[in-house]
DNA sequence: TTCCATGCAAATCGTTTGCATAAAC
DNA sequence: GTTTATGCAAACGATTTGCATGGAA
């Protein structure tokens, strides 16, 4: 996995535009639109290699399919999961969540990456439904 | 899911004794030593019934199966796992954390749990070995 | 011309479900 | 007696894999 393919930059261009966190499925049928002869597979073992070189973020959610997101250098964020709706919020970094990474490493010698933050909740519909 | 059973007791007896986020599978091998006749989906079935108690947390990991952890009240943590080698830390809560809290919830409406708090890292034994 | 990526289908993994039986209340 | 939980096996959703083919370096 190291060379140029057509289909790995179609999934790329997808993911830039982007910001709703989509699973492997949606990704699929949004590339199969421009690319209606590319394979379920290629999704699949695409995502996995960005999100190995770090091009994508990949958020495991309890009771679901796993979801995407393009990282982009200048929008670090976490993500929030409600655990009654499942609906996935984004929030940005602050000063605390630094201080937050240094006692993890120095407790574990954990290094948190950049986009590794996920915390789960509930949210403000679910809280007032209850 | 409200009666007493004995199989619901065994496995939370288990799970008191487990401190390193067993997964469904091992819950379950650890159970049919002491009772032979439960059933694996038994075992499914009462850690999502104790986790929506919230008697257990469930923690969803990339790649892999869930992990659930018994809860004690004196003892609340995170859990910090390494992206690499898929090893799962415990960590715990300090005071910035709860000012993180405060900030996502301000942000996005969302109030976290107090186990809810999960990082993704890589931890010093791979990052030695990069 | 070698290596890497694709498409397809089958396989796999973790988990859930339907249904008949058994245990709790 | 009625409800609720169990055990079994089959079904399920999400993802991975083996293999033959096609494209990139």
């Amino acid at each position: 996995m190291e060379n140029y393919s057509k289909q790995r930059e179609e999934i790329i261009d997808i993911m830039k535009e982007l910001y709703n966190h989509p699973t492997a499925e949606e990704i699929y049928f949004l590339v199969k639109q421009k690319d209606p002869a590319i394979s379920r597979s290629t999704v699949y073992r695409n995502l996995k290699f960005l999100s190995d070189k770090g091009v994508v973020t990949q958020i495991s959610v309890s009771n679901g399919p796993d979801r995407y997101d393009y990282i982009e250098e200048r929008k670090k964020h976490g993500h929030v999961i409600c655990t009654k709706c499942g609906r996935l919020y984004d929030f940005n970094y602050d000063l605390d969540i630094e201080k937050v990474k240094q006692n993890i490493f120095s407790q574990t010698g954990v290094e948190i990456l950049n986009d590794g933050i996920a915390m789960k909740g509930i949210c403000s519909s679910c809280k007032s439904k209850m």
